[in-house]
DNA sequence: ATACTGACACGGG
DNA sequence: CCCCGTGCCAGTA
C-alpha cells in the first residue's frame, strides 16, 4: 500500500502537537480505520523527517512498545507534552486536526466532538 | 494458497 | 478508573 498520503499527513503535524490513530484514518478515509494508520506507521520509515512520535492512541494512550515507547516519551517530553505512565496528560488540549493549525502556544479547548459521521 | 500477528478503537465487566 | 474481547486490513511465515 501507498503509506505516502498517511506519512504527509503526519508531517504537517505541528511540533508539541499528536494526532490519534483514528483521527489519522478517518483524515485519509483509511479503510479499516485505525488499524490501517496504525499498520502505516509501524512501516514508517525512521528517521526520515516522519514526527512517528506525534501519533499515539485514543485518548493519547502511549501504545508504543519498546524499544521506540522509550523513545516517543523522551521526544514528547522535549516537545512539552506532560506525560502520564501510560498517556499524554491533558491530551485533548494537544490533539491537533489538520486545518485547525491553530499556532500560538497556548492550545485552546476542544469541543465535545464525537461521532461525526454518521454515515 | 492459508494462518497468525500487529505502533488501533470501541463496548462491556 | 482499569483490563479483556472483537472487528478490521495488510504483511510476513
Amino acid at each position: 500500500m501507498n503509506w505516502n498520503s498517511v506519512y504527509e499527513l503526519v508531517k504537517i503535524i505541528p511540533r508539541g502537537r499528536v494526532m490519534t490513530y483514528g483521527q489519522l484514518a478517518k483524515a485519509l478515509r483509511l479503510p479499516g480505520g485505525a488499524r490501517t494508520a496504525g499498520r502505516a506507521m509501524a512501516a514508517s520509515p525512521s528517521g526520515c523527517g516522519v514526527p512517528w512520535h506525534r501519533v499515539v492512541g485514543a485518548g493519547g494512550k502511549l501504545l508504543i512498545r519498546e524499544p521506540h515507547a522509550s523513545l516517543q516519551r523522551r521526544l514528547l517530553e522535549s516537545e512539552g507534552l506532560r506525560l502520564a505512565e501510560k498517556r499524554i496528560l491533558d491530551f485533548t488540549n494537544f490533539e491537533w486536526s489538520p486545518g485547525k493549525s491553530r499556532r500560538g502556544g497556548s492550545p485552546e479547548k476542544i469541543k465535545s466532538r464525537r461521532r461525526e459521521s454518521r454515515r
